[in-house]
DNA sequence: GTCTATAATCAGATAGAC
DNA sequence: GTCTATCTGATTATAGAC
C-alpha cells in the first residue's frame, strides 16, 4: 500500500557533499525560503534554478509526484536534465522545495488574515476568507491540485505537508467559523465536514479544468468563470440554493 | 504538456491476436460487461481475473494511472506479473476495464433515478441525488478519486471517460436543477458552477481520507461520519451556514 | 553552474514451457 | 490459464569535463 509510495525514501537521502543544502531539515521560517527564492530568482534573468522550480510546480501539478519527469521539468525550463539534480539532488528534495514555496505564497495569502480582518465581523470575514481561497485555488490550481493529489494517502511527504503547513492554513477559517457560532449567526454544523465541504466546493472545479472544458466548454481559467465560482460559492455556503419566502 | 501524458499511446495497442478481447471498441452496454465480469468473477472463487481488476482499481484510485505499477497490481491480485497482461493485454486496457466496472456501479446507483424519482418533486429529488452521491464517494472512494485525478488534463483517457460516462452521469443532476429553477424554487445560479461545487462538497473529504485522519482524527469511513457529511453538505446546498431568523 | 556521457534501476510487455 | 525467464525502453541519478 503505502510501501510502493515510499519507495523513493528507501534509499535515504544520503546527506553526502553537496555545494547547496537549500532544504535544510531545521525548517526555516516562511519569510527565510521566499526570499531565498527571491534573491535567487531576481538575481539577473529568472536564473535556472527558478525556471527549474517554476516548472517543477507545473509538472507536479499536473502530473502528480509519480507522472512527473525531472527530464521533462529540465525541458521545460530550458536547461539540461542533471542541472535539476545538482540544484535539488534528488526528485522528492524538488518536491519538497516546490511545496515549500508554492504553500509560501498561499501563507501569503492568508496570514494576518487575523488581525488584518479583526475590526470586520466574523460573518463579513468568513465571506472574505472563501472568496480568498476560491481566488487562490483559481490562480494557482497547481497548488490545491498537489494538496488534493496528497491528501490521499498516509505518505511521508503528506505528514510533512500536514504538520507544515496545512495546521496553520485552516485555523483562520475554523476560528472564524467558531465565532460565528459563538455569537450565533451560524449554524452548529460540524466544522470539520464545513471545511472540507468548502475546500472540496471551492478548488474542486480548477482542478478538473479539462473535464469541465469537455463537459460545458467552460474555461476555468476566465476572470468572469473564477468570479462566477466565488460568487456562487458564497450564495450557497451562507444561504443555500432554496429562494426562501 | 499533453504529450507526456500520451506517451503510453505513443505505440498503438497493436490489435494482434489475442485470446480474449473482452474490451471491444464496439462501446458494449453497461448491462453487458457487467454480467461479463460477474461471470468470470463467481465462477469458483474470485477468479484471477477478477482479483486482478479489483486489485487494479485500488492501485489506481490510490495512486493514478502513471503513478501505478502493473507489477504490483498482480502482487496484490496474487498472481503473477504476465497474468495481467495475459488478461487485459495492456496497462491503458486494464485502466479502461477498471473504469467501465466502476462507473458501472454508479450508473447502477444513478440510472433511472429519473424514473424511478418521477413522483417526487425536483427539491427533494435534487436532496435524494445528492446524498445518494455523498454515500455512492464514501463507498466507492476509488472511483471519485479517480475521476478527480483523471480530471484534470486533457487526455485520451478523460475523453474516453466523458464520452462515455460523464455525460449521463451528470444529467439527472442538472435536469432536476434546472427543474427547480423553473419551478422557482431553485435561484437561478448557474448549473456548472454549482454541479461542479457540489461534486468536490461532496467528494473531497472521501478523497482526503489521509489529511482528515490527519488534521481531525476523524474516520471518514465510519458509518456516522458519512451521514454527517450528507446532513452537513444538503444542509448547506439548500439552506446556508447563516441562521434565518 | 552548466554541460555531455553514462551508469543503475525499473517498468511494461513478450516468449515459451507446463 | 498460469508460470519462469527475459527483452526493450525509459527514467533517476552520477561522473567528470569545461
Amino acid at each position: 500500500m503505502t510501501v510502493q509510495a515510499n519507495r523513493r525514501f528507501v534509499k535515504p537521502p544520503s546527506a553526502t557533499r553537496h555545494a547547496r543544502a537549500r532544504l535544510t531539515p531545521s525548517l526555516p521560517s516562511f519569510a527565510t525560503v521566499a526570499t531565498a527564492a527571491r534573491r535567487t530568482a531576481s538575481a539577473d534573468a529568472p536564473g535556472a534554478r527558478a525556471r527549474i522550480l517554476t516548472a517543477a510546480r507545473a509538472q507536479f501539478a499536473e502530473h502528480g509526484y509519480e507522472g512527473t519527469r525531472t527530464a521533462e521539468i529540465a525541458r521545460q525550463a530550458g536547461v539540461t536534465h542533471p542541472l535539476v539534480h545538482y540544484h535539488f539532488r534528488t526528485k522528492d528534495l524538488l518536491w519538497r522545495a516546490v511545496v515549500e514555496e508554492a504553500l509560501g505564497r498561499l501563507h501569503a495569502a492568508f496570514d494576518g488574515s487575523a488581525t488584518e480582518l479583526r475590526d470586520v465581523g466574523s460573518r463579513e470575514r468568513l465571506k472574505i476568507l472563501v472568496r480568498r481561497f476560491v481566488r487562490f485555488s483559481a490562480e494557482h490550481p497547481d497548488v490545491t491540485h498537489l494538496m488534493i493529489r496528497e491528501g490521499a494517502h498516509d505518505t511521508p511527504r503528506l505528514r510533512w505537508l500536514v504538520r507544515r503547513h496545512v495546521g496553520a492554513l485552516i485555523r483562520p477559517f475554523e476560528e472564524t467559523l467558531a465565532a460565528g457560532q459563538r455569537e450565533g449567526w451560524a449554524k452548529p454544523l460540524p466544522r470539520a465536514h464545513l471545511l472540507f465541504l468548502c475546500v472540496g466546493a471551492a478548488s474542486y472545479v480548477f482542478s478538473a479544468t479539462a473535464m469541465l472544458r469537455l463537459t460545458h466548454e467552460l474555461d476555468v481559467r476566465a476572470p468572469a468563470t473564477i468570479e462566477a465560482h466565488a460568487d456562487t460559492l458564497v450564495e450557497i455556503m451562507f444561504h443555500g440554493l432554496v429562494r426562501e419566502p
